[in-house]
DNA sequence: CATCTGGATTTTGTATCCAATATCCTATAT
DNA sequence: ATATAGGATATTGGATACAAAATCCAGATG
């Protein structure tokens, strides 16, 4: 990561859409709140164009929606589309681990293996910020060499939602035990070669997740919005 | 398309940003070409500011690239990467496919089959402006009611880039008879509700696109970038 | 002759200001 | 009392102006 010491300082723009994701992504703001430009730019004391300039990329990401002449709310799904992706995760992680494996070295596992150490330290510390970075870079790690940087590219944008709502409830979801073995075992089969049952247990994986936490959110908003 | 009598007038980056799109999608900005947000400004009539707006718009949507302090490029992507693009496209429209037939209605089918007309007339009059927008429509008409908004809205992003190399191609691609027959039998296979035949002949439709177009490229430019 | 340095020029980034649009509240009429 | 119209207020959209960064080019230096 910091291979390159040129220091290539971000922009503000970029500076600020950080922080309001890693904000959207810890519920610090809430799903459907407004966000008001002018507070948002004497918060930051900065002018308001940066600041537009955020959202701009946020509502890219989908993590924002910015309506004509109304301003920008944090976007939330409906349990449909969150069930959608997480669909949407299976479909592309699936394609990218069974590319990915072949090419798997062994530093690399000793490398996942080490993150995923980390990712259950921070999920015993309820620190949804740390694992929710440690979350993004263990899947960096893993499908880092199939050799596919689009289809990473729109991963990471779909991960980041799922991540989202994992994180928001991810106080509750530590009675999953049962995912740190999967976690493992998963690992054990790509270092095997096991291409097929890797893969299998990688969509089962994500299907649990997913059907765990929709339970879990049917319960906490019974109404559809 | 029209239903909605409220106006809704769009804003100005919204206004430029699809005048660069289709400037970017029908080669007049040809990959890798610079652009200046001045020289855009003042060709538009407005001022920068809108401007960047649109191109970080664009930017979002892969079509330019930015960065920091130095401006903005048309995205231009390696062989590789195209064919990468075309098998996100078997990934994401077979699982669409899969999903829409079952609810298929024959009113559908019949849209389906009037915009293939359409295309076929662009395609014959060289008219990639319009077949492109075309083949978006058709896009949407078959997939719609897979009832997977996400699913569609990242295909579209997808299709995108894809269909600015086919566009590029497309007075080339006419000796490729077959797809005319392929799109009818597409339709006439979800009609019948034959799903995994439907499905086999749409991933073998796009992948012969992909490896006719690669051919292609392979030969105009056979140092790859 | 090649390479490095320093300033001039160009281009992008941010702030401030004004205009356009939407929201909210009050007054008025039915 | 409710609904509607009009205007006051708040908020976003866009233009201009200024600051910062990068590029380009000439001249100096080895």
């Amino acid at each position: 990561m910091g291979s390159n010491r040129a220091i290539s300082r971000q922009s503000l723009p970029d500076v600020i859409a950080s922080d309001l994701r890693e904000r959207i992504l810890s519920g610090d703001l809430a799903e459907g709140e407004t966000i008001r430009q002018e507070a948002l730019a004497e918060e930051y004391d900065v002018s308001r164009m940066p600041v537009r300039e955020a959202l701009k990329q946020l509502d890219a990401e989908g993590l924002v929606q910015l309506v004509n002449n109304r301003g920008a709310t944090v976007t939330e799904h409906s349990l449909d589309e969150i069930a959608e992706i997480f669909d949407l995760r299976i479909l592309l992680e699936v394609d990218l681990f069974r590319r990915a494996i072949p090419a798997m070295t062994s530093a690399q596992s000793d490398l996942c293996r080490d993150i995923l150490r980390q990712m259950e330290a921070s999920y015993d510390a309820n620190d949804v910020s740390q694992w929710g970075a440690l979350n993004q870079r263990f899947h960096a790690a893993l499908y880092a060499n199939a050799g596919r940087g689009l289809t990473n590219e729109l991963l990471h944008r779909v991960a980041l939602q799922s991540d989202r709502y994992i994180r928001m409830h991810l106080s509750v979801m530590k009675q999953r035990e049962p995912a740190r073995m999967e976690h493992r075992e998963l690992l054990q089969l790509a270092q095997d070669g096991q291409v097929d049952a890797a893969c299998a247990l990688l969509a089962d994986h994500i299907g649990r997740a997913k059907s765990q936490l929709l339970a879990l959110m049917a319960e906490r908003r019974p109404l559809q919005p």
